[in-house]
DNA sequence: TGCATACTTTGATGGTAAACGAAGTGTTCC
DNA sequence: GGAACACTTCGTTTACCATCAAAGTATGCA
């Protein structure tokens, strides 16, 4: 009879898996149940596509994820509900719990909703060419002094920002209206001034959004939209 | 901003702690809620004390394990319930959850068995759905009017109870049964009452419980059950 | 008081792995 | 066919972390 002779190993190979920055962000961005891209799947993380290969075949060699693939493109998504399952469990532990999405998704959803930690939706993408528009960001996603100016003024410290061991900003493409946004930590900062400010309300279960009369009046004030 | 800017990071963080094998060697030894010694733990994981004593000071900077200062000694133990449940996710993925695979498993460890600090195996099961079936607790894990009558008549200090800084009632995934039994404060006062009414008594090296025949009667006389 | 025990902290060392660009494989589209 | 694209593999660098012995702290016992 086979027995393995440390079952923990297993264990903390999984645990180790999960357990480093950028693959815990393709994780998670995945527990929506939708299926990623490789490069996609890159963009959330943070890391160049070649990084991102070898975190999703390891990912792939310890069962979290499947891939999927269709021509030229290789789709990847969780294993199984185990999965989601144990990641949620982690969840709990870090005191802010996920809830599981049910991969249904509600029309509004179009409108303004969350992509992984940052602004998705036809608000994220108005925003992300406000910002361009703006010459608040350069084309290689860099602060301009205007930017800089601009959202310091809307309340990010952008100082912690970029401290983060992450890509500061970058463009996310959407899955449905497949135009960029603002992604990384300036992306992820951004959500978090508009949920604070009360510009936008975060549906305790999913990824949805929604836009409040004073948000509605803010965006049109600072940045001119309309939504 | 006090809010953490990266919540996968935390997440990460924990898993991070959870996947080195000395590590995970010394989490799954306290899975029994058990507390040990430092050198103890070393012993297990199979490490030198000092490194030992690295490991669980970062287990306790990530609120994985608690100490209990007792003269010379420390006492490890887990932090509390949601990181049992956290480690039994990881080891449904691991394929081979803990407790199968030792061939010898005596039997009556599928029937009666402590979980952490409360009771699993199918008499926790059947408890938790008689329970239910009784309507002394909510969808929500809440106490009901009948409840609250029920578990005092049982001898169970329901203020006590609801004092701990603790999740006082909890649905608690079980590895083998894969049904939920009644985890958190009220689990664990269950479990003593069950111990000092003499309905069940424990084995002091395991896991296991033995249900008396006196208990065999209470249970069937309280609840319908047929254990 | 003094010695033994239990455990932690410190410092040095070695091994692992995460990162990237460049080059390679395979697919689609013109 | 060939150009563009999506993704992977390879090779190198760099940074981190697990490990232990030794020294340090704290408690118990005689």
């Amino acid at each position: 009879m086979h027995v393995d002779p440390d079952p923990d190993a297993a264990v903390s190979r999984i645990a180790a898996a999960i357990g480093e920055p950028a693959r815990a962000r393709m994780l998670y961005c995945l527990m929506d149940g939708r299926a990623r891209t490789s490069t996609e799947l890159a963009i959330v993380a943070g890391v160049s596509p070649s990084t991102a290969s070898v975190h999703l075949h390891r990912l792939k060699t310890e069962r979290l994820v499947k891939v999927l693939v269709q021509g030229k493109h290789r789709y990847y998504s969780l294993e199984g509900p185990d999965v989601a399952g144990a990641l949620e469990g982690l969840s709990v532990l870090a005191g802010s719990p996920r809830g599981r999405f049910v991969p249904s998704t509600p029309s509004r959803l179009r409108a303004a909703r969350t992509c992984y930690d940052h602004m998705a939706g036809t608000l994220g993408v108005s925003l992300h060419d406000r910002f361009e528009a703006l010459g608040w960001l350069s084309d290689t996603y860099d602060l301009t002094p205007k930017g800089t100016k601009g959202f310091a003024a809307l309340g990010i410290d952008l100082e912690a920002t970029r401290a983060l061991r992450r890509r500061f900003a970058c463009a996310c493409l959407d899955w449905s209206e497949r135009r960029p946004h603002v992604g990384g930590a300036l992306g992820a900062a951004l959500l978090k001034v508009a949920l604070k400010r009360k510009w936008v309300t975060q549906d305790l279960e999913g990824r949805a959004l929604a836009i409040t009369s004073l948000g509605r009046r803010e965006l049109q004030a600072r940045f001119g939209l309309r939504v």
